[in-house]
DNA sequence: TTTACTGCAAATATTTTGCAATATC
DNA sequence: GATATTGCAAAATATTTGCAGTAAA
């Protein structure tokens, strides 16, 4: 695994060049916000990341957030899911190993999935009048817990 | 393919089971919801879902059409889709031909993919701790039409 | 100096909720 | 007759937009 830091560096370089070609301004709040979602391990959702960004004392205003993910999604260096509930969930892109989801209908908990057979079979195929570029797996159904606890009521009940 | 009718009874069917089994009541907005979730072909939402009704002289509220929506959804009659843009999309889910997503990322059009390969790889998954119970693949990408959209600028400005 | 970007607040869109009236069981 | 469900309207939530001021190029 690549250090924290020099990950951080590489995705500021990749930021730069994207906002370069597009001719759009190298602002300090578009930087933060990359820097702030480098720092944050797993998902985060737009309320996380805000408040976030205000304990780190830079504080942007919502426009700007949503404005700013745009960009890092146009330029792949974050993931948008939406898995059912409510509000998006994001993640980073660079330097994440991918993986699939699994979501429980019950508690609504997301896990991480990762299956290589997977990821390359649907990488690997060709599809007629379409270029991929990414995709998202999700798998429903119930998790470990869930369904540790619907024994359990269920043999209390009997 | 089974004659539409039919179909439409035997999800009545099912539907009604499943009401009875959850101790819910059998009004006729919630048939007439599903009746003419069953007779939509592709893919809709709830605005369009809600005009269709509207054409039927069978008008329901917001909340009874979200409020059914989630019953069809726990009993595996209808699926909902979340492809990033703005609002949900749904479509009926018995004795409709499985599919993954190809969605494109320039005109946001989605078409359907079906892969048998693919499905029965991910339907035979045994994944630790967590029971599947469905799934949704969505590959983003650019379609044929923005594709060759693009090509035909991009040879103009030569 | 030009104008893209920011913050703010208001607008929009989608889904949920509270409540009185109604209809199912 | 009891109460789950409905329609309606208001509320909650998420995201987008318009605009005046600011700052990047």
């Amino acid at each position: 695994m690549m250090d924290k830091d020099k990950i951080k560096d590489i995705v500021r370089q990749k930021f730069t060049d994207y906002l370069t070609v597009k001719k759009c301004r190298k602002t300090p709040e578009r930087f933060a916000i990359l820097d702030m979602i480098y720092s944050i391990p797993g998902h985060f959702d737009m309320d996380s990341l805000n408040n976030a960004m205000n304990n780190e004392h830079f504080r942007v205003s919502k426009g700007t957030l949503y404005n700013t993910m745009q960009l890092l999604l146009d330029c792949k260096l974050v993931l948008k899911h939406q898995f059912g509930n409510s509000h998006s969930h994001y993640e980073r892109a660079f330097n994440n190993d991918f993986h699939h989801h699994l979501i429980c209908s019950q508690c609504g908990c997301v896990q991480e999935y990762k299956d290589n057979e997977l990821k390359s079979m649907i990488q690997n195929k060709k599809i007629k009048r379409f270029t991929p570029s990414l995709y998202s797996l999700y798998i429903f159904g119930i998790c470990g817990k869930c369904s540790a606890a619907m024994k359990r009521r269920k043999n209390n009940t009997k």
